[in-house]
DNA sequence: CTTCTTATTGAAAAACATTTTCAATAATAT
DNA sequence: ATATTATTGAAAATGTTTTTCAATAAGAAG
């Protein structure tokens, strides 16, 4: 089963119509390799569904989030980025020339939030890792582009 | 040397003028034990002196972020919220409860990132980490406000 | 297949955050 | 004291996201 069904499938259990507009923002989110801005979703959408409006886009994709299907990727300049969700322990790791987005997995970093609790007397509850790097190919090219 | 005072110095060195305004706004920055929305830090300085114009804010916080004396914070809902900026290898551990952020220091992610890179062919060139949880204070009195 | 209910849609307007423009002001060097 | 020029606040402009609302269409029920 393939994202994009998975997606449909999770919509749909939640009650939620699935509709052109929505296959189109689906379709578009799904397969992107990099994270998107709402208006780069508007206008790579209106490809598949010309007559899709910015507001659908919004909506969608905040039903998108709420249901943990997308998520945020964070910038320095900014965190309206998404992409499609990561699962578990799993992390972005941003390419800084091209924008390519992947996961991985795993971080160990119990001994050090033990560390950081028993220093301040914080209790941590959660945290927020993301790498950036320089793809393969990017490096290869010297290329930077978006 | 305090905080508002190395701040001033950095500022001077960089050729900008020491202003009411600009005092104003390094004060309640310097001494914020708490991420700030641009608009808080507008009501803030404006007590001590009120007639600082939001467009300085905006225009002192590019400056000040610029010159690396503050920097962003995350969170799920935004990345506008402005903090006394990291130094080296700190990074920021945010209280959900009041909002209180402290710095801790240091984090030995070396293993990760070279398993990472020899793993995905990225090079992994600046990472991001940032905790969330619950100061002593909150987890005493459970209370939860900004 | 038809009908009904109601979630969803797009356009327009509103709300909000941030930036630009510009003439007046004031910090600093001389 | 004077000159230079960075800085200021008000107003306007810009850009993004949300709300409102009547029309539409998805999916459930018959």
């Amino acid at each position: 089963m393939n994202r994009i069904d998975q997606w449909v499938k999770v919509l749909q259990e939640n009650g939620c119509r699935i509709t052109a507009p929505r296959r189109a923002i689906i379709q578009v989110l799904a397969e992107s390799h990099r994270a998107l801005q709402p208006n780069e979703v508007y206008e790579l959408s209106r490809a598949s569904y010309s007559g899709i409006g910015l507001v659908t886009v919004y909506r969608t994709l905040e039903r998108l989030e709420n249901l943990g299907l997308i998520q945020r990727v964070h910038r320095e300049d900014g965190c309206h980025l998404l992409m499609p969700a990561a699962n578990g322990h799993e992390h972005y790791l941003v390419c800084t020339g091209c924008g390519r987005t992947i996961l991985f997995e795993g971080d160990d970093l119990g001994a050090l939030f033990a560390r950081i609790e028993s220093g301040t007397g914080y209790r941590v509850s959660d945290h927020w890792l993301q790498l950036f790097g320089t793809c393969p190919e990017c490096r290869e090219m010297g290329q930077t582009h978006n």
